[in-house]
DNA sequence: AAACAGTGCGCG
DNA sequence: AAAGCGCGCACTGTTT
């Protein structure tokens, strides 16, 4: 794995600056916030295990381990629940013990699972996050490490803590952690996330033009056209729910080499799970219903699917959607790979060598995530390097989530920041490399004067960030003298200058 | 006591 | 033929 052109490496050596300063300045914990959320934690996860204990399950679990017996083993609660209480095993993971996740457990059918399954995560959270937040805060400040030189796709990673995964999806606890996260006193904590950016990515390296079609216009959804097809719905139908399994229980996975066994299995589980109803009211089950469907399947990889089934139906779906509405992203993925196949290596269009044993999925996928990261690396190093100090902003970059920015904003700063921010994350970057050929967008989150990070509300950008035209280097012609001496005197125009000679050409 | 493998789970 | 990609961290149970 190497960086193969020039620029590349300017990118990794820049980045390596720009993340070093992102580090060095480090991000507000709130740190009495904390130790109350920990004590209060810790309350709610003994109280819950009082009650574990009390159960038919941890008595079966005692009498089979006495003193050895450990509430955290999910290997002594598989043997319990299903050796020897003979509840139906979900399946064994490779080494040979019964599967103990999440998904496998709530198949169980004991009020038992409920209460346990909840610890687990209270657990989770007060030893990984609560309490691994505390002990990494210096001063009332976390400096979280991004590296560039550990993952095979070129992304970045973060440790000491880990900033990258800190819970958001899960309410409870996004609210219990992000609460932590404060802006310095004064100032607004702020979000810049680039919207679809691996999807955007995707479609400059296959260029599929329904693709392409869909990225490029506003009115247009493949989450949701997909999500009707999924589910057999008018447009109307499709809510905000529905659309979410759609894109992430479906278009995603298809996209990074999933198969319609495993999608189907997850969006007939979302429906019970989410109680996933029409926009008019129907629950999802009886609409299917309505529409023949009331299995789902066997869902056994080498059978075919029974007509009239879930399974069955998804799979028409999914052939749909690859031979149909994307052929030639379907084409690119195996040019692509046969492309490796015979060359043993490939290039990413941010100038990176990935090289060595890759299955499909794997040779498909990294060049996507790599160069999508870059998007936000260059913008990142734009910033930190050049833009922020060049104004003399107080403003400070805090974080970076592959495909966001965390910054720190006093107020009086705010819509200048984001408009500069809008402009190099967008417009800048797009004209420095020329092969983005979907237009990017970006969406911010602001929290309030000395919020925290779950108080960030999305923040309209459509006002503020028109960025500043300058007429002047248009009165040059490329190539003269004066052209020449302006050139000098404003490195930071470029960019601009490349693009806008690209176009008049 | 330290290191390692396996499992599970948080994020994009 | 093969069927999601990438990470870091905590915990259990075993080996060194």
């Amino acid at each position: 794995m190497l960086p193969y052109t020039e620029q590349s490496v300017q990118l990794m050596h820049e980045g390596s600056l720009a993340l070093a300063q992102v580090e060095h300045d480090g991000i507000r914990m709130d740190v009495g916030y904390l130790k109350g959320a920990i004590k209060k934690t810790e309350r709610r996860i003994a109280r819950l295990e009082r009650r574990l204990e009390k159960s038919e399950v941890c008595v079966e679990w005692k009498k089979a381990y006495g003193s050895k017996m450990k509430l955290g083993s999910d290997e002594q609660l598989g043997k319990v629940l299903f050796d020897r209480m003979g509840f139906k095993s979900p399946g064994k993971t490779e080494s040979g013990q019964h599967k103990a996740d999440e998904s496998s457990l709530a198949k169980v059918d004991h009020p038992f699972i409920q209460d346990y399954l909840k610890v687990k995560k209270l657990k989770k959270a007060l030893s990984t996050n609560l309490n691994g937040l505390l002990a990494l805060t210096v001063d009332e400040y976390l400096h979280p490490t991004f590296s560039l030189h550990v993952t095979k796709t070129y992304r970045s990673s973060s440790e000491a803590p880990n900033f990258q995964n800190q819970p958001v999806r899960n309410e409870m606890l996004a609210e219990l952690i992000r609460r932590a996260f404060v802006a310095r006193p004064g100032n607004h904590l702020v979000e810049l996330d680039y919207s679809g950016l691996e999807v955007n990515i995707a479609a400059c390296y296959h260029k599929d033009p329904t693709m392409l079609e869909y990225l490029g216009d506003e009115t247009k959804d493949m989450h949701r056209d997909c999500a009707m097809d999924l589910y057999m719905l008018e447009q109307e139908e499709v809510t905000k729910q529905i659309r979410y399994y759609g894109k992430n229980g479906f278009v995603f996975p298809e996209f990074y080499g999933d198969w319609y066994i495993d999608c189907a299995r997850a969006l007939w589980e979302a429906i019970d799970k989410s109680h996933l109803v029409t926009a008019s009211g129907t629950p999802l089950r009886e609409h299917l219903a309505s529409k023949g469907i009331r299995r789902l399947g066997a869902l056994v990889p080498g059978e075919k699917p029974v007509k009239g089934t879930f399974e069955y139906h998804v799979c028409k779906v999914e052939r749909h959607f690859w031979e149909d509405r994307f052929p030639v992203y379907a084409q690119w993925r195996k040019d692509w790979f046969t492309q490796y196949q015979k060359k043993g290596w490939f290039l990413t269009k941010t100038g990176f060598i990935c090289q060595g044993y890759m299955k499909k999925n794997e040779a498909i996928n990294y060049p996507v995530q790599g160069s999508a990261f870059h998007c936000l690396l260059w913008s990142l190093t734009r910033l930190v390097l050049q833009e922020l100090p060049k104004k003399k902003m107080k403003a400070l970059i805090v974080g970076q989530i592959h495909d966001s920015i965390v910054a720190d904003v006093p107020p009086e700063e705010l819509d200048d920041f984001l408009a500069l921010a809008q402009h190099v994350m967008t417009t800048l970057l797009m004209s420095i490399w020329d092969w983005i050929i979907v237009p990017l967008k970006i969406e911010a989150d602001v929290s309030p004067i000395g919020g925290s990070w779950v108080d960030k509300k999305p923040y309209d950008l459509s006002g503020i960030a028109k960025p500043r035209v300058r007429k002047k280097w248009k009165r040059y012609e490329p190539g003269t003298p004066e052209w020449m001496s302006y050139w000098k005197a404003h490195p930071e125009d470029q960019e601009e200058m490349v693009n806008y000679t690209r176009r008049i050409k």
